[in-house]
RNA sequence: GGGUGAUUAGCUCAGUUGGCUAGAGCAUCUCGUUUACACCGAGAGGGUCGGGAGUUCGAGUCUCUCAUCACCCACCA
């Protein structure tokens, strides 16, 4: 029992994966349950919220396991495009190398050493947690069938129309050197300035204010927009402004995007780098003057007004020629007003860079049909979120999205599948040998350099590995569409939106039943967690702090439905804390003899085994409910209070005057059965304490114990089902009177008994004798060993002299006659008799009734 | 600006379709080593369920409204 149960916990792993006992088999005639893994980035190791995400999904992989399913737990990892990249190249940066000398074929080299020694990382960590993968399915989202799958539906999609190349305004991420997908910029508040700036009027002594955060861009104005209701403005429409510094013609037009709220009412129209603007420039001809280089350095060669003080700028970074030109807007009087101002600037998700939207050709996926599906699939209940309210996260995305910009001007991720012609004809292939087909013999071809944004190929996850775009691949017929996706909620958009609409487009089915989100995790004040906090915890530092079975079950009884996650190491001491308490109370069994006991016999049982046999069930109940709706917090704690409430505090106190007598050995069959059903249900939530126990009890092999079939309800004489609360309560009123050495106590206990019961006089004797205290049993309807419904026990210390116990009487009255009041009133109203439904009122009376008992009892003893 | 969720005991949170005196864990206080367990046991205190209004026989739960907080989406004048 003393051994280290991590130490225990990676051997059995290890016996238990190098026998398959994880691996899915397709040919087993039973039924399925697959989860797929979400992938972990290769960036790194996994943190607090991977052990969360993955030990939910592994429990419910173990208890599917257990209710004779075939089940399939997938593992891999994401190869995580942009992230890997920025990670190697920072690498290879200390090592004083730079990508662009060593080359392509060279850096992803470096790339999959990277890749190789995170991926062994990210599966020890796995195996540690105890995540009952199937191994031999594992996967990677750059592997060689993940990359067939998506270069099949790239060329598919693009056959379709779906997929083209576009000019226009992308976020351009100026550090990384690469586009983005508007999901991988955030907006940031950011203290920061508006400058109002004086534009004359030609030929006039008029001008028109406008107002700026980024004034180094009027470099590339090309316009003036003003709403065309703006009395203030009226007269300028169709007039030239004349642009400072530049002398640049630029026209005043009127455009509803102007908002005569904002700034001066004026905005100045710069196409090339606002996409608002852009859209504004279009709608009025206006031209498209790029003024920056894609590192963000102002690029002066598109910009015909050039001067010497123009010229100077060429190579400056944005922000620096942002202070040159104030500077000199401020000599030559234009600068009107400066003010402090704080807005969303946008940045990148990956490295920070401040995001500048450039003009370039990049590729688009125009998915707003299969995001119509997709809503469509979840509005008919084909496809489930849980909890519910995502749903609406999900619809609301996927009802106004714009076209996905694929492609990434990166070398680590899957180069895109299309091929060019040397005059520019664009030919897209899965292979090279299948373009120059398409192409002609001769004709020389290059593969576009571009490789996908990483969230492609793991939009296709649950499809490719199960062997999918070969849909006759067993996998895939077999464990496709899969059952769970288990998922915090962060990546609604990223991820699950994605897969659901390439599954749908692709196979018309959704991948999975249900998705689950949960919480993400944040540090017990509920602050997220965070480096520069200093809150963060490492999932390994806790299981070698605790243990991982302390851990798994902490996160069990975590993993609520709420937002947030709020993880402390307070929590984890507690989880502790119950698993010892199961041990001890095991002990204890062990020490009464346990390996001796019977099997459980129905027929032969007395009122405390009842009474544990049907807690037992109630637990069993409860927790299977629990479970089936992925309250892993409800599961938790239904077990967690039968262990430690009914079975430990209850089970154990109520047999210990039972143990040396006639129905020793009906109680520990009893006490058998119920150990043997708590470890089972705690299998899939502490797989290592429980299977070494099982062993340890001699109850079978701790390696096969994951495949012992999950609890069911015990069966029960009905008519044999003792309500033994008073026997409970009689217990703790003599160990409170012992306790507090209360001497001159009086107390009565209603029974609510519902039988007979053999060992009640026994029971009563065994407690006087140890007590001296006095039990008498009134309204005696008692012959012998049986009890009526009605009786009241009370019982009684001799030598009455204090009066503290009647305070605590004349207080409980008053609470009661209240009470009484108030019930009285609600059975005497008329519409409640009417109207409510007949069981409430039942439920009324009844409590009524028992009231008025207590009520003459507590009168009784008031005198 | 649009949306979602939250607000329940000192703290962190449960509370299924409205139904008996609103629960748990931790923390606090009192008492206690009795046949496993001090990583323990017995007990106690602590809540006008964010404010207000409404629907209902009945509201923590439904509707409206206000307030505060969190997050998401959009927005570089």
């Amino acid at each position: 029992m003393n051994e280290n149960i991590n130490t225990y916990s990676k051997e059995l792993y290890k016996f238990q994966e190098e026998h398959g006992y994880f691996t899915a088999n397709p040919n087993e005639n039973k039924p399925r349950f697959t989860i797929m893994i979400p992938p972990p980035n290769i960036t790194g190791n996994l943190h607090l919220g991977h052990a969360f995400t993955m030990t939910m999904q592994d429990i419910i992989i173990r208890y599917k396991r257990m209710c004779g399913y075939d089940t399939l737990l997938l593992p891999g990892t994401d190869h995580a495009s942009i992230a890997t990249q920025m990670l190697v190249e920072k690498d290879l940066k200390t090592k004083g190398i730079d990508r662009k000398t060593i080359g392509r074929e060279e850096f992803l080299n470096h790339a999959w050493q990277w890749k190789n020694k995170y991926t062994g990382n990210i599966q020890n960590q796995l195996r540690q947690i105890c995540y009952s993968a199937d191994w031999s399915r594992e996967r990677f989202t750059l592997d060689e069938g993940l990359n067939e799958a998506v270069k099949e539906a790239f060329v598919r999609m693009y056959n379709d129309g779906l997929i083209y190349k576009d000019k226009r305004l992308v976020n351009w991420d100026p550090s990384l050197l690469t586009s983005l997908s508007d999901l991988e910029v955030d907006m940031i508040e950011t203290n920061g300035n508006m400058w109002h700036i004086r534009y004359d009027i030609e030929n006039s002594d008029d001008y028109i204010i406008i107002a700026t955060t980024r004034p180094e861009t009027m470099l590339g104005d090309t316009g003036i927009a003003v709403n065309p209701n703006d009395e203030r403005f009226k007269h300028l429409i169709g007039k030239k402004a004349i642009l400072p510094i530049l002398n640049r013609k630029i026209e005043i037009v009127a455009d509803d995007y102007a908002d005569m709220e904002k700034g001066t009412g004026a905005v100045k129209i710069t196409p090339a780098h606002d996409f608002n603007d852009f859209e504004v420039g279009k709608r009025h001809n206006l031209k498209i003057i790029n003024i920056l280089h894609d590192n963000a350095t102002i690029d002066t060669s598109n910009i015909k007004e050039t001067n010497d003080f123009i010229q100077s700028l060429e190579g400056k970074d944005r922000f620096e020629a942002r202070k040159i030109i104030i500077e000199k807007l401020k000599e030559t009087n234009h600068l009107i007003k400066i003010e402090n101002y704080t807005h969303q600037v946008p940045h990148s998700q990956r490295g920070g860079a401040i995001v500048e939207p450039r003009l370039t050709e990049q590729w688009y996926l125009d998915v707003s049909s299969m995001a119509k599906k997709s809503i469509d699939l979840v509005k008919k209940g084909k496809l489930e979120f849980i909890p519910k309210m995502w749903e609406n996260t999900f619809f609301a995305w996927l009802s106004n999205i714009e076209p996905w910009c694929i492609s990434r001007q990166l070398w680590w991720g899957h180069q895109i599948p299309a091929y060019y012609t040397e005059d520019g004809k664009i030919i897209v292939a899965k292979t090279k040998e299948e373009a120059q087909k398409q192409a002609g013999e001769n004709v020389k071809l290059t593969q576009d350099e571009d490789v996908l944004d990483t969230w492609f190929s793991s939009g296709l996850w649950p499809m490719s590995t199960l062997g999918w775009p070969n849909e006759d691949a067993i996998d895939f017929k077999t464990y496709f569409p899969t059952s769970s996706l288990i998922t915090g909620f962060d990546i609604i958009f990223f991820w699950v939106a994605r897969m659901v609409m390439f599954s749908v487009y692709f196979t018309n089915k959704a991948p999975f039943e249900k998705v689950i989100c949960h919480g993400l995790v944040h540090d017990e004040h509920g602050q997220k967690m965070s480096k520069t906090k200093g809150n963060v915890i490492d999932p390994l530092d806790l299981i070698n702090e605790f243990d991982i079975d302390s851990v798994r079950w902490t996160i069990c009884t975590l993993s609520g439905q709420g937002r947030n996650i709020n993880f402390g190491k307070t929590n984890v001491e507690n989880g502790r804390k119950f698993i010892t308490k199961l041990k001890n109370a095991i002990n204890f069994w062990e020490q009464k003899g346990l390996s001796s006991a019977t099997k459980f016999n129905t027929n032969s049982s007395i009122a405390i085994t009842n009474w544990i046999i049907d807690k037992m069930n109630l637990a069993i109940k409860n927790a299977t409910k629990a479970i089936e709706n992925y309250r892993y917090d409800e599961y938790a704690q239904t077990i967690y209070h039968f262990v430690w409430d009914d079975f430990c505090d209850n089970f154990i106190e109520l047999s210990k005057s039972e143990l040396n007598g006639t129905n020793k050995d009906i109680i520990l069959s009893s006490a058998k059965l119920v150990i043997q059903n708590i470890l089972k249900m705690l299998q899939p939530v502490i797989p290592s304490t429980t299977a070494l126990l099982w062993k340890q009890l001699n109850f079978g092999t701790d390696t096969e114990f994951l495949f012992e079939s999950y609890p069911h309800e015990e069966k029960i004489l009905t008519d044999n089902i003792y309500d033994i609360d008073w026997l409970l309560q009689i217990i703790n009123v003599i160990r409170n009177i012992r306790a507090e050495n209360k001497i001159g106590f009086k107390t009565q206990i209603n029974v609510a008994f519902k039988a007979i019961n053999p060992n009640m006089k026994e029971y009563l004797n065994t407690l006087q004798n140890h007590t001296n205290i006095n039990i008498t049993i009134q309204n005696n309807n008692m012959t012998d060993f049986v009890i009526d419904k009605d009786t009241t026990i009370s019982i009684e210390i001799p030598n009455t002299n204090k009066n503290e116990e009647l305070e605590k009487i004349k207080e409980e009255l008053k609470e009661i006659e209240k009470h009484i009041t108030s019930l009285k009133n609600q059975l005497s109203n008329k519409s409640f008799i009417e109207k409510a439904p007949t069981q409430v009122i039942e439920d009324r009376k009844e409590t009524l009734k028992k009231l008025e008992e207590r009520k003459i009892a507590l009168e009784k003893l008031n005198g």
